[in-house]
RNA sequence: GCCAGCGUAGCUCAGCGGCUAGAGCGAGGGUCUCAUAAUCCCUAGGUCGGUGGUUCGAUUCCACCCGCUGGCACCA
């Protein structure tokens, strides 16, 4: 029916583990604000957001609870579709990896690359963190814990179907080849394109060892690998499972998946690799954005620096919310979030640049044409902001087009900003007692509500709300359609409404004086209970026994230095009391060498030897991990070298 | 260590061979009074990371160095 191009746009599905962040909040926001431009360009929108609710993680941490799993998926699902309501999200579906139509997905999609001969059946033997759903090289572990957030890992050796990724090898880069832009930013691209040419393994898309999952088809006791059941999710939101083999089905290719650079490769690599298997077309794109950093530091739990949407959502509205994000970042980099920021952005653009606008029109109509608005008067006022207006809508396409929702807010910010400087140059205040000049009066009156009104309609995407009230107390109906330029807009004869401030000014110092004493009182904190930390997952319990085995002593540091060519390590030698030890550390990136000298630390003394970039260590120390930051541990008072520590 | 990218005014960034290097915010001064003590105007003089080179001319191209970020390696 539609003639219209189709634009068929994802967020990733979000992990039901936690409570929705300030990280899936901007994905989401930003992919809301992409549909809604291209709606009003004229695309048939498709944009589907979802949840992931499969894995060891969740069924764990529901037993904790003593509540099935998919109860505890339904209690964050709620939170997601909470959240998406108030900010306004648009999507037009919202794709559960519990929901039946997933299930007939990813089994036809597993049919699919089967029958292309890309599965067999093989044996996996690994390193596997339930936290992070994925198995890591021997190498990478220590402590019994994963590299990247310090889960406990386990050793998990199980039949497994595999997925012949390494016969993709060749395809990807052939295909990268052909689309220079399939994964945006290009400084990604060319990681992606490295990671590729390093050499793809199988990947194993099956296991035994859980059960909160997609049964593998046709193979009892297997469940579906996470990843291929969460990328599917792309596919089964648009009917691929309950459509007939081989049926075309609308929207697919995706126009874009928008996801974070942390899972960036999974879907550059892995899902066109199944895509190909299947015989499906391949997204256009795959566009990585960067991150929210608090304090120059990557948000974690584990940090405790995450910022929750819920009170910047309270204290400033969505819209508000909407419109830093969009603004402040530069799409595809990191940005840095700090409360300040957030309150320059809402002061300086929202509260005085286009409220004071709109409240300074709204008043000037009301007074001096008595609230009423005028058709386009002839005089050449009502037309002098026109070029400048063009000029915006002109750089706010190309913005959006290119994903510079920055650029394209900023144009619509030129335009407001030409309207203050319009309203001041003609000063309609004055005008209005002069009779003879009424039909100047009138035309600046009627131009600057005309050119608010364009900018209401270009910040429409990032501010929904805010647009639609802009609109309203001018009179008229926010315009649907923005493909192209037009000037008269205004509905003539519209009323205006005077109301509250849209954007109320914040005192920026009551403000941090308010929130702080919120903050000390109560740590963010998720609403709906946590699994709780303790006892340490995935890790049995030991025998005092068998903890007695480990031979912890302290040690003095006698010597430290950093071990060529390596940049995390540190080889330092250390004084036991009855001898001297050489261990290396992967602590160099928080401690200069010279630093440690002379520290009295904990050594695990009887720790089978082993080579570290060529260097052999004798032993390991003892260092919190602080979000991938090692805190050594160290003693207050002085004790001898060669103390025995339990 | 390898591979990318970056390093420009207090802050965030734009510019990417050539007029006196720009914007927003912040700061200082002024103005108006329709408006949310908002708007608007003026001001800041920054070795464009460093050193060489190419060129009539480089912030803009090249080399090297320093620093930062990301990917890989690596982190018992």
């Amino acid at each position: 029916m539609s003639d219209r191009p189709r634009f068929y746009l994802t967020t990733p599905i979000y992990y039901v583990n936690d409570e929705p962040h300030i990280g899936h909040t901007y994905t989401t926001v930003v992919a809301d604000a992409v549909a809604r431009y291209r709606r009003a360009v004229g695309y048939d929108v498709r944009f589907l957001t979802g949840t992931d609710e499969h894995g060891q993680k969740i069924e764990r941490a529901a037993r904790a609870q003593g509540i099935r799993p998919i109860e505890l998926a339904d209690r964050v699902v709620h939170r997601y579709h909470e959240l998406w309501r108030a900010l306004s999200i648009s999507h037009d579906d919202f794709i559960r990896t519990t929901d039946p139509r997933h299930r007939l997905a990813v089994e036809k999609l597993i049919r699919r690359m089967k029958s292309a001969g890309d599965v067999y059946l093989g044996a996996y033997e690994g390193m596997y963190c339930s936290g992070c759903e994925a198995f890591y090289p021997e190498s990478q572990i220590r402590d019994g814990r994963c590299p990247d957030q310090g889960h406990p890992v386990e050793r998990v050796a199980e039949e497994s179907y595999f997925f012949r990724l390494s016969r993709y090898q060749e395809p990807l880069l052939e295909h990268y080849r052909r689309n220079p832009a399939f994964v945006r930013p290009a400084s990604r691209f060319n990681e992606v394109r490295a990671f590729v040419e390093s050499g793809l393994r199988d990947l194993s898309i099956s296991r035994t060892s859980l059960d909160w999952g997609i049964p593998y088809p046709d193979a009892p006791g297997h469940v579906v690998y996470v990843w291929v059941d969460a990328l599917t999710n792309y596919v089964s939101a648009l009917g691929y499972g309950e459509d007939p083999e081989g049926a075309p089905f609308r929207y697919w290719p995706a126009q874009v998946h928008l996801v974070g650079k942390d899972i960036l490769r999974f879907h550059a690599v892995y899902w066109p690799a199944f895509l190909l298997s299947a015989g499906l077309p391949l997204p256009e794109c795959v566009y990585g954005h960067g991150w929210w950093l608090k304090d120059e530091a990557k948000m974690s739990k584990s940090l405790g620096n995450v910022v929750r949407p819920g009170p910047l959502l309270r204290d400033f509205g969505p819209d508000a919310l909407r419109y830093f994000l969009l603004r402040e970042m530069t799409f595809g980099l990191d940005g840095t979030y700090s409360d300040e920021q957030f309150l320059d952005r809402y002061n300086g653009d929202l509260a005085n640049d286009l409220g004071n606008l709109l409240s300074r029109v709204v008043t000037l109509i009301e007074g001096g044409l008595s609230g009423a608005i005028p058709a386009q008067p002839d005089a050449p006022e009502a037309r002098e902001l026109e070029p400048a207006a063009a000029d915006a809508h002109a750089a706010w396409r190309a913005a959006f087009d290119a994903y510079d929702f920055s650029g394209a807010l900023a144009a619509a910010w030129r335009l407001v900003g030409e309207t203050n400087r319009f309203l001041v140059r003609h000063a309609p205040w004055a005008l209005a007692s002069d009779p003879s000049r009424a039909e100047t009066h009138r035309a600046v009156l009627w131009g600057a509500s005309e050119a608010l009104l364009q900018a209401a309609a270009m910040a429409s995407p990032a501010m929904p709300r805010a647009a639609e009230e802009i609109a309203s107390r001018l009179g008229s109906p926010l315009p649907r359609d923005l493909s192209a330029f037009r000037w008269g807009l205004l509905t003539t004869g519209g009323r205006v409404a005077k109301r509250a401030p849209l954007f109320p000014r914040i005192d920026k110092a009551a403000y941090f004086k308010e929130s702080r004493a919120v903050d000390d009182s109560k740590p963010i904190q998720p609403a709906a209970p946590e699994p709780k930390p303790a006892p340490p997952e995935g890790v049995a319990l030991l025998t005092i026994d068998e903890f007695m085995k480990v031979d912890l002593r302290v040690a003095r540091v006698v010597s430290c230095e950093r071990v060529e060519g390596a940049e995390k390590l540190l080889k330092l030698r250390v004084d036991l009391g009855t001898e001297e030890r050489q261990i290396v550390a992967g602590i160099a990136k928080a401690y200069a060498p010279e630093a440690l000298v002379g520290k009295r630390i904990v050594v695990v003394a009887n720790l089978k030897p082993a080579k570290l970039r060529g260097v052999e260590s004798q032993g390991m120390l003892l260092a919190a991990d602080l979000g991938g930051r090692p805190i050594v541990a160290t003693f207050e008072e002085d004790v001898p070298p060669g103390t025995r520590v339990r």
